[in-house]
DNA sequence: TCCATCTAGATGCAAGTTACACATAGCTGC
DNA sequence: GCAGCTATGTGTAACTTGCATCTAGATGGA
């Protein structure tokens, strides 16, 4: 029989994505293939490395990060990335966005306190 | 002189939207357009409206929420959604991740206190 | 009655993003 | 040489998104 449900399993992509490569780099820099890896280490869903990779080029045109070749190891040449002004600009305007979002999800998992400043609106026709 | 930096505007899209919306429906029916408001509201970045209603029938169609027409009050029909069992699950399995998303974040911010657990690895190799 | 405006939901389409498979290339050990 | 690992990428189909546009009920004014 086949499955007629999509799945949603987690998955990292979109502004999370970037914004954990982001932080990766926050005094650092580091190549793809370290990122992946760190990226699978914290305990985040898994990301495609083609995705990962492709979002690292993304995020350099856009100017958020910068990058060099590295060939001072043994081994394949390392694209090594450097977090610039402008990211790391972007990354501390998303920290508040996280909150508000962290607030969301936590309210709505322990029984949900109603903020006590957004009583007024039409929000109130809520059923049940 | 036209602009040629690519934009990396914040907007809420994929886990974050569909994660944000469930959390919203957690204890309360809402339709698609109180939901869409909510999130303004809430300090999140922007949303389409008609990502909203599109993510909304996809939570549908994978079980993380149901809905029925509600034509009780007065105005155009509205398509009430419910919170399911499955979205609960899948929305108390996605606490999980946001922690550990939050970790890396405000690590990366404030002076990024090596994690005592993390030492010896590759990392290690990470260049000035 | 006609029209504008607000609420509420939805879709067509172009552009962008992703997963999966595969390709390339340097190095190590056999 | 060649298998296996590290490291970076690409082709393509499928999916997702933003924007514009549409339908439709209700309301209020000319």
């Amino acid at each position: 029989m086949p499955d007629d449900t999509p799945e949603l399993k987690p998955r990292l992509h979109g502004e999370m994505l970037s914004t954990s490569l982001l932080a990766f780099l926050k005094g650092w820099n580091a190549y793809g293939y370290q990122l992946a890896q760190k990226l699978a280490a914290a305990g985040l869903p898994e990301s495609d490395s083609g995705t990962v990779y492709r979002t690292l080029r993304q995020l350099e045109k856009s100017g958020m990060v910068s990058s060099f070749w590295d060939t001072s190891e043994s081994g394949p040449a390392r694209r090594m990335y450097t977090l610039t002004k402008a990211g790391e600009l972007f990354l501390s305007g998303w920290i508040d966005v996280l909150q508000n979002y962290q607030k969301i999800l936590h309210g709505a998992l322990e029984g949900f306190l109603p903020p006590a400043d957004d009583a007024g609106d039409t929000s109130a026709t809520a059923a049940r």
